[in-house]
DNA sequence: GCTAGCATGTAAACGGTTACATGATTAG
DNA sequence: CTAATCATGTAACCGTTTACATGCTAGC
């Protein structure tokens, strides 16, 4: 997630650690910082892989600001991972989202609606909530109300995002 | 997460882990699958801090059975979780929900809604999507149908979470 | 005979959190 | 003068993923 977060950013312009790490914060909805424990080895992986190199600006204050541009590779990871995402990048949320923040960068509107099939696909595949005795509890047979809630929160997020999903396939189909 | 899951199960009736995996990976909504390599260790970790214990079970098949049960400890370090959540529990989604599953066992209402608020507080903290230049950009704004989907979603989520607390948080109160 | 499901575990690698460390600039 | 913000980094620890390892039973 973190790297993708920093190749996506990285691809739409050079930044230094320090804005990277304001950006993907934002990216998250309610702000939680990236830990600079997390950031700093992340872009040092990537510099070592050759994704990424920086370049030090000589400014005045602090800790002189490191700019991050992507080279070739890094362009072409970036593209690669929109293309062929992981199970994880499909199945976990904040995966997705991320993957879905940079998925303009796709040049086709065919690979892009591919991303967005494979997560309809998952998100339409049945729900496991609460298996007894195998057969699946329905939302009305759960007398708990915590879990209740669980699932009618759910299955609202569920529902909106197949809208948006189905919509906006249809409208990228050729 | 995975602790707090299987504490939780582990507070309603003596588990396997095997079982236990099962219904943690129910639990999350979508079935992803709780990886052995997480678990075992897990049960290994909440054993030797004195939280459960475990006897074999010596049935035919197969591996012998661990049946586990939690300790008085155990049962105790459920309830202390629930009610004293960390910061990553209210923040983090799955990790509510979690706790939420759970949250029954918590012998008071005021202690139940306590939680709830909590977690509302946050939803309704100001979400920081793409702060562009200090000013935040609002979903109309926002030209990439990608990004403009992220919100929506998110927006809808968010909705339908927040209303169900809210009438929830009602609901408990005496 | 083979695959799927039941059942438990270990080990290496990876990535993230938390805490530590440093230091400059700007606003109250 | 003090706190917040800017700016970068390291080190110990922790938990997860992925891959490996074993072996039984039931159904096709």
């Amino acid at each position: 997630m973190l790297t993708l977060a920093i190749l996506g950013f990285l691809y739409e312009e050079p930044l230094h650690g320090y804005e990277l790490k304001s950006r993907i914060s934002a990216l998250t909805g309610h702000v939680k910082p990236v830990s600079d424990g997390a950031l700093y080895p992340a872009i040092a992986r990537l510099e070592k892989g050759g994704l990424l190199v920086r370049r030090a600006e000589s400014g005045a204050g602090a800790a002189p600001r490191q700019v991050l541009t992507l080279t070739g590779e890094g362009r072409d990871e970036l593209l690669r991972r929109l293309r062929e995402p992981s199970q994880v990048d499909i199945t976990d949320r904040n995966r997705f989202f991320t993957a879905l923040a940079f998925l303009r960068h796709l040049p086709s509107a065919d690979e892009q609606a591919a991303v967005l099939r494979r997560r309809l696909e998952f998100i339409e595949a049945p729900a496991g909530f609460f298996v007894r005795d195998g057969s699946r509890v329905r939302a009305g047979d759960v007398d708990d109300p915590f879990r209740k809630g669980m699932v009618e929160i759910a299955r609202a997020t569920s529902r909106a995002e197949r809208e948006w999903l189905s919509r906006t396939i249809a409208e990228l189909g050729s």
